[in-house]
DNA sequence: ATTTCGAACCAATTTGCGAATGGTATCTGT
DNA sequence: ACAGATACCATTCGCAAATTGGTTCGAAAT
């Protein structure tokens, strides 16, 4: 950081053209100059506007111009920096359950846990195995849909769990998330008393199988077949006309 | 769990025992007589044991057995709470930027990105399409690789943003900042100024045609090479054995 | 008449420092 | 040997001051 005079300021009086167009080509030439890693903070704009004898206002616009270009974001408190954005409100996910539908959060997990399911085929341990059996025996001996539910859900996160990749089961945990705060606007009175799910056991069975005989598409496709038939039932619910 | 040092030796003085008995007994009477409510912070220990006249050593052990039952726990320069430690979520964008791998990271980008690019050539409209092509002038007209990188990332982001789902958005969005905050531990001096990435080029324009040409399948597939060709790279930096 | 500059002010954020707090080591006394 | 007392450590919290982008407004300049 420099504490410079303001010695700049004397060679650029009798210019009138001291325009925004100036101030924009300034900071350009910076940045060129000072060679600025991405995420870096460029000095504040008061120094900044000092350095390059430019008044804060144009100095301002011309950093609006790049914002507006996404070269740099800018944020109260906190300072120019280069680069795009982080946008954390995106992930948010308050956010993220009242933006979002049911049949988007269906077709995200089709994206994600046929892929999901593949890597656990890979990489699941004896451990995940033996956890992953007694998922399927308590979603078999529940007799409420409340317990079943459970243990579906556990069933799930512990194929997520098995495919061994911290930032993947990040992105499951954020959609279960998701999926337990969303609003399941129905279309008329569907009973809240669902019943116990039992297509899903032999559907269950295939994908536990493909995993234990380490058979990674299987164990893909199995999941997709599985979800896929898990939306339809849902979408026969919400939309019965479609 | 019980100290189990004492049995050989044969007794114990009835006096220690009261001693440290008591004031485990002490501190259930305090804890029973104030009104706990779940989550509630209870007194430093330092002012507790004067409070029980209790020394503080004697109330450390018997705060351990209330924490080993699960009943309370404690927090270095927090205090001891009442109820079960909570646990510390794992979506949280710091707790996986320092837990995952840039292998990890490129595993889920190859697992995520694929479909997303299959959706964005089923949803895109004419806007996303002259977005994306707009990126992809940018990154080749980029003569520094800060200015690259910024478009390229802007490009992957415009493709994820064209499949119109806020769910798969936000899970990108975290995948992103994850990739931002990543520890990014190299074996040896690699150099920071990297160079142009022309390979990127093609692999860029088949992921596009596709998009405009509204060919899902083509779509993921040429995504799924452009990843593998990236990770194919970045691991030959980062493991040059491997 | 419009634009630009400078200064003050605003709100959000970071920073710095001291106090509080659980954890630990050490010395003392019984 | 064990309890008590004390001091010290690392982490966290709370609060105030400084920092910083955003805004307003009157004076100056063109």
């Amino acid at each position: 950081m420099w504490t410079l005079a303001q010695p700049m300021t004397i060679e650029i009086e009798p210019e009138t053209r001291t325009r925004n167009h100036d101030a924009a080509a300034r900071l350009r030439a910076y940045l060129a100059d000072s060679n600025l890693e991405l995420n870096s903070r460029l000095p504040p704009e008061r120094t900044l506007s000092r350095q390059l004898g430019v008044s804060r206002s144009l100095l301002r616009r011309a950093l609006a111009e790049l914002e507006a270009a996404g070269q740099i974001w800018r944020h109260v408190g906190r300072g120019t920096f280069i680069g795009s954005r982080p946008l954390e409100s995106a992930s948010d996910i308050d956010y993220v359950s009242s933006h979002t539908t049911p049949r988007e959060l269906m077709e995200a997990r089709l994206l994600i846990e046929p892929g999901l399911t593949r890597l656990a085929a890979s990489h699941a341990t004896n451990a995940d195995i033996r956890e992953l059996e007694h998922c399927i025996r308590k979603t078999k001996s529940a007799t409420d849909w409340r317990i079943y539910e459970i243990w579906d859900i556990n069933l799930h996160r512990t194929i997520a769990a098995a495919a061994h990749n911290t930032c993947l089961m990040a992105l499951f945990d954020t959609l279960n998330a998701v999926k337990r705060s969303v609003v399941w606007t129905r279309p008329r009175e569907v009973p809240l008393a669902r019943k116990l799910d039992h297509h899903s056991f032999p559907e269950h069975d295939a994908i536990f199988s493909a995993i234990i005989e380490r058979d990674p598409a299987r164990a893909e496709a199995a999941m997709h077949r599985h979800l896929g038939s898990v939306r339809d039932r849902l979408m026969k619910v919400m939309e019965p006309g479609a």
